[in-house]
DNA sequence: TTCGAAGAACCGTTACATCA
DNA sequence: GTGATGTAACGGTTCTTCGA
């Protein structure tokens, strides 16, 4: 990427004159031009090493982030309140910072535009993460409202099973006591009247979801769907 | 139409300030 | 003193625009 603004890196690597007019434009806001002069461009870029930024640990060497406050220099990087808010303001009506609307915003608050705009992307990568965990928690309680509802309705299964359990055993008790009696004959009246009594009497079987079984004169009543 | 330069946006990372 | 956190700033990559 080739940049029309001064990274520190590049300040570091100056010499003192070029320095000093860095220094000047970087804490009077008031006087400064806003880009760097070309020849400071070209005679740092040109010999731009590709490599990490370097630790200020010193504090010997002026950088780029450093602030003047009153008369002295303190190592303050961060922006004031003002800016914030202003840069705020500015960022809830557009997240998009179009080049006119930075330098008017960097000049109205005294920094460089290049602040401004890397304040921006910072801004919008702040807001995509708040963004991405809103979207997660949302998900995170629909899939747990999910987990909760399928232990319901296994719970409910289960419950059914039992049910079930008992309907057969009891069933099994009915037709052990009719043992030897032709209740299996589809032409018996009595066939009909326990077919009654079960499918839609007091057992009402398709009400209470039993309408999977099926009765067969070898075997009883039999379950249609496994359990 | 193609190609290269310039600039902007994005992403991941680093450095530093601040606070518990 | 130290680790966690927030944030300003950077470097690299990708995409878009524009002029030759």
């Amino acid at each position: 990427m080739s940049s029309s603004y001064t990274t520190s890196d590049e300040i570091l690597g100056m010499d003192d004159q070029n320095q000093m007019l860095l220094f000047s434009q970087q804490f009077y806001p008031d006087s400064y031009n806003q880009l760097i002069p070309q020849e400071i461009k070209l005679e740092s870029s040109e010999t731009k090493p590709k490599r990490r930024r370097r630790k200020n640990k010193g504090g010997d060497v002026l950088s780029s982030e450093d602030i003047k406050v009153g008369n002295s220099l303190m190592k303050k990087r961060k922006l004031t309140d003002l800016q914030v808010t202003l840069l705020e303001q500015n960022f809830g009506d557009e997240h998009k910072l179009e080049s006119e609307r930075k330098d008017k915003l960097a000049a109205e608050l005294g920094l460089d535009p290049r602040q401004v705009a890397v304040w921006f992307q910072n801004r919008r990568a702040r807001w995509k993460n708040k963004k991405l965990e809103e979207e997660y928690s949302k998900l995170k309680s629909s899939h747990d409202n999910v987990i909760l509802q399928k232990c319901h309705l296994e719970a409910e299964v289960l419950q059914l099973k039992e049910r079930l359990s008992e309907t057969e055993k009891e069933l099994r008790r009915v037709t052990e006591q009719f043992d030897g009696v032709s209740i299996c004959s589809p032409n018996s009246s009595f066939s009909v009247d326990v077919e009654q009594h079960y499918l839609g009497g007091e057992f009402n079987m398709v009400e209470a979801g039993y309408d999977n079984l099926l009765y067969i004169p070898e075997n009883n009543w039999v379950n249609l769907y496994g359990f």
